[in-house]
DNA sequence: CAAACATCTGAACAGTTGTTCATATGTTTG
DNA sequence: CAAACATATGAACAACTGTTCAGATGTTTG
């Protein structure tokens, strides 16, 4: 399967999967799961995003099937879903940071 | 670097790069440009979108380094800036599409 | 130069989406 | 049961974005 052969319609699936990371609440969300479960609230703190932006995104993530929820007492633990997006995160962040691209990095300042 | 340790600018930029392949008709011209180097109006006719449309969407293209121009005569051909959003691609249609027969419809309700 | 072709640009509209607020649901503990 | 905690939900608003249309810019050819 190469990419100059998408349909219109896997185009367009394709297209939802990554709007759910096209959005820096919910990426950030996405990658503080990453590596371990965690709980509504801890994902709250740690972005220092409202519970209830943070379960509005959640919902949203485990409808397209990126992230599972699983409950353990009172808080509810979500993770991701499977290997998938975890894959693509760790490609794009090689790219995008991994490595200087050219000799546009606008960073200059910090050693 | 994994993804639990960015910084809020990080994933917002994340986020900004994700948002461009967040769109059918953006991530069709993206598609189509995988492998070789297209004009406009071949893009044009190839994704079944007005020449304006896809100009449009080019110049975002453009502007994020993701494709490139050539000028070759009254035409211009644009082609994927690097290797980046080839392999990020990849790798997701590897996930969606390439095992896995899906039956699942969207979204649904989580008990 | 003028005409034809290819691409680009700016303004405007409609639809979408992220966020907040208030409130509801569910769970444990006193 | 009631209270406290954790999460979920619905409505409403502001901001953003994809698309269209009209016209401009640039390029080749007669």
């Amino acid at each position: 399967m190469t990419a100059t052969n998408l349909t219109p319609d896997q185009t367009a699936e394709l297209a939802d999967t990554f709007r759910l990371l096209a959005d820096a609440s919910r990426l950030g969300i996405v990658a503080a799961c990453a590596d371990q479960a965690m709980s509504v609230g801890a994902i709250s703190d740690r972005l220092g995003l409202s519970p209830s932006l943070v379960s509005h995104h959640l919902r949203l993530l485990r409808a397209a099937r990126i992230m599972t929820a699983e409950r353990r007492g009172k808080q509810v633990f979500y993770t991701l879903a499977d290997a998938c997006v975890r894959d693509v995160l760790a490609t794009m962040i090689g790219h995008q940071f991994g490595h200087r691209p050219d000799h546009d990095a606008p960073a200059g300042k910090v050693a």
